[in-house]
RNA sequence: GCCGAUGUAGCUCAACGGUAGAGCAACUGAUUUGUAAUCAGUAGGUUGGAGGUUCGAUUCCUCUCAUCGGCUCCA
């Protein structure tokens, strides 16, 4: 072995060092300051710890907090810590897993003691306590059955289990105190790091995530290089809450929930139902622009129907129980398609007519399992924002094309730019030829290239029926909502014997796409109450313009300016109670109006307006044409404030 | 469905074996007010529901319903 080894620094400079040298004491020679950052590092590309000796020519790299390696490294060392806490605490815990996941980590234990929030602060106190030891973690490296034999000792009877399904005969253990964890690694240089951490919430779990498995006690928790970023992380969570739309909508009277009509059923409330019928009224207008043609269909049909489209086979169990009128069975729709099939069979179709594309805004009802209804954002009765598109094979890449522009600007109008767009492909269990498959997959694939989007391929993803492509949009907060997808079908066709005659004469089978922009209306009022926070542009808010006079004098000028902005075709309030001023702009301010006019003595001998914008607070006072004039474009324009967090 | 937590006035929360209390909202009155809460008064609850223990239950127990956080799945 050579005494001297040439090392290429993090800056790309060469400097040599003796062999056998600790990567964490070349990183102090090297730069003191960004050693200090430095969580593990990458050896000639392999991720190691700080405490790993260089052997031979390398090149290193730092891996600190920012980067995504650095996070989960990180959050993998404060499970360690977090699980050593618990196994303190309360002897006997049985140890699961503990990875770090998108945001934070959890762990899983199991145990008969039953986890409540009041233990998460005194396992934080241990927690503190073992990172102010500063127990370095260390690494060994050793036979499998040498770490059955410790694992066996301790009863860690899961810890065997995943020792068992590995495959290697050497394994990782890494130790720090008296704490040892089955682990890959690697982890930060010592438990001192971890400094800044909070422990989130306790869930239940399936040990592997099986129903079928014993259900483990996990407990979240998220750590951060520095406290600046854990406080803004905490922060941040409170203004979700602050935001989410259960909160939000009961507080702005959008909608309700109630238990006498049942989980997952909504009431829309008049001010949610106007936001709802605004969406509804751009939607049918952008949909005639773009060639659908609108639909309504029935809420029920025969058992029947969907024992020819199939879905009493795969999709009972989302299915509401048949019920028996006549002595025939009928069944709540999960889904629109058959009655758009219906439409599309109703007549001799030609290759002239194609694409035909039927849209409808359908109410669904699916049996969702209680436990994960979730607000507007999983309910059990729904509105699709459906559409089927019958075509052509040679038409299906235009058609996605098409598809993906229709719904890209449509979210943009709805002010949300980013999202991740997944390509599912066929799975394993799945019918229909393999050609069509493919092309249909080229289609989507050639599409999504053409028109020049990301997307990650999800194998195997899509549904026995078709290949998809499903789109998620990012809310202010970061955080991804399910909403387009475009589903291929060529399970529905077949089961209808679709057809259409070409212009050789002959009878073909169309391709059907199934489609949703928005996904349900439910579910994407849900998330555009957490985007906006309730504060809806005005083209969207259910008030736009409070009219509030200052005192009683002015009760009559300020009924003017409301039927002249009624005339307009604003939707406005006056709020002419005995109140002062601040408490009015207080009163609306809460209910987040996008205007408020004010008018005083000076506004009724002017015969003008002082006018507030929310959040923004007074513009000044404005003729009143001038001012009309101004929302007008704003609404026309639908123009979004910017959506701060 | 499963694990855990929670359920008190319209809302947010308090009380805790001795038949419930505050703030906001509502209503009434006074006040006539200039850019985020004027004052006073009135009314409002078989403490989610059912059963049990007890002289007595909102409080303890059992069941049930719903909600919340997850597991799993999806529009």
């Amino acid at each position: 072995m050579a005494d001297k080894v040439s090392v290429v620094l993090p800056d790309g400079s060469k400097k040599e060092y003796s062999a056998g040298m600790a990567i964490s004491q070349i990183l102090r020679d090297f730069n003191q300051a960004l050693a200090k950052g430095a969580l593990a590092t990458f050896l000639n590309g392999r991720m190691v710890d700080l405490s790993e000796k260089v052997q031979e020519d390398s090149e290193i790299k730092i891996i600190n907090f920012d980067s995504e390696e650095g996070k989960e490294i990180f959050w993998h060392s404060t499970s360690h810590v977090m699980a050593q806490a618990v196994q303190d605490l309360f002897p006997g815990v049985k140890l699961a897993i503990g990875p770090p996941i998108k945001g934070g980590f959890y762990y899983d234990f199991d145990t008969q003691k039953s986890f409540e929030p009041e233990d998460l602060a005194r396992i934080e106190l241990r927690m503190k306590e073992i990172v102010k030891q500063n127990h370095p973690f260390k690494r060994r490296e050793l036979a499998k059955s040498e770490a059955e034999e410790i694992f066996r000792q301790k009863g860690e009877n899961y810890k065997l289990e995943i020792l068992s399904e590995l495959e290697e005969d050497r394994v990782v253990l890494y130790q720090h105190d008296d704490f040892v964890d089955l682990c890959r690694g690697p982890h930060v240089p010592a438990t001192g790091v971890i400094k800044n951490f909070k422990l989130l919430s306790i869930a239940g779990a399936y040990w592997k995530g099986s129903e079928k498995n014993p259900m483990l006690q996990r407990i979240y928790g998220i750590s951060f290089a520095t406290k600046d970023e854990l406080d803004q992380y905490l922060k941040r969570m409170e203004e979700m809450k602050r935001r989410d739309h259960r909160v939000v909508g009961k507080e702005l009277e959008l909608f309700s929930i109630s238990d006498e009509v049942g989980p997952g059923l909504v009431l829309w409330h008049p001010k949610g139902a106007m936001i709802r019928r605004i969406i509804e009224d751009f939607w049918v207008e952008e949909h005639q622009k773009h060639g659908y043609q609108l639909i309504y269909t029935p809420h029920v049909a025969r058992l029947h129907l969907w024992e020819r489209s199939g879905h009493t086979g795969f999709y009972q169990e989302y299915m509401y129980s048949p019920m028996q009128v006549e002595d025939e069975h009928y069944q709540l729709k999960p889904m629109n398609c058959p009655f758009h099939i219906l439409i599309y069979k109703s007549k001799l179709r030609s290759y002239r007519d194609l694409p035909l594309k039927l849209a409808e805004l359908g109410a669904c009802y699916r049996y969702e399992r209680s436990g994960v209804l979730q607000g507007l954002f999983r309910v059990r009765g729904f509105t699709m924002d459906d559409a089927h598109i019958f075509c052509k094979r040679e038409q299906l890449e235009e058609e996605v094309i098409k598809l993906l522009d229709f719904s890209l600007s449509m979210l943009k109008t709805l002010s949300f730019e980013k999202y991740q767009i997944f390509l599912s492909t066929r799975p394993d269990k799945s019918i229909g030829e393999e050609k069509n498959w493919e092309k249909a997959q080229d289609a989507l694939r050639l599409a999504l290239e053409k028109q020049e989007l990301e997307f990650e391929v999800d194998e195997g993803g899509g549904a026995f029926y078709g290949p998809k492509i499903d789109l998620k949009i990012e809310d202010v907060m970061g955080r991804p909502h399910q909403c387009t997808t475009i589903q291929f079908d060529f399970n529905i066709p077949e089961r209808f014997d679709l057809s259409f005659v070409d212009s050789d004469g002959n009878f073909h089978r169309p391709i059907m796409i199934h489609r949703a922009l928005l996904g349900s209306l439910e579910r994407f009022f849900g998330v555009l109450i957490e985007h906006y926070g309730g504060a809806f542009p005005l083209w969207l808010s259910p008030v736009q313009v409070r009219v509030m006079p200052i005192t009683d004098e002015q009760n009559s000028y300020s009924a003017e300016i409301e039927s002249r902005l009624k005339e307009e075709g604003f939707r406005v309030e006056r709020d002419d109670r005995n109140e002062k001023i601040n408490y009015k702009i207080r009163k609306a301010e809460k209910e987040k109006i996008p205007y408020m006019f004010i008018v005083g003595k000076k506004e009724v001998q002017d015969k003008n307006v002082s006018v507030r914008r929310h959040k923004k607070g007074d513009l000044g006072r404005f003729d009143l044409d001038e001012i009309i004039q101004k929302l007008k474009e704003e609404v026309k324009n639908k123009t979004v404030q910017p959506v701060a967090i």
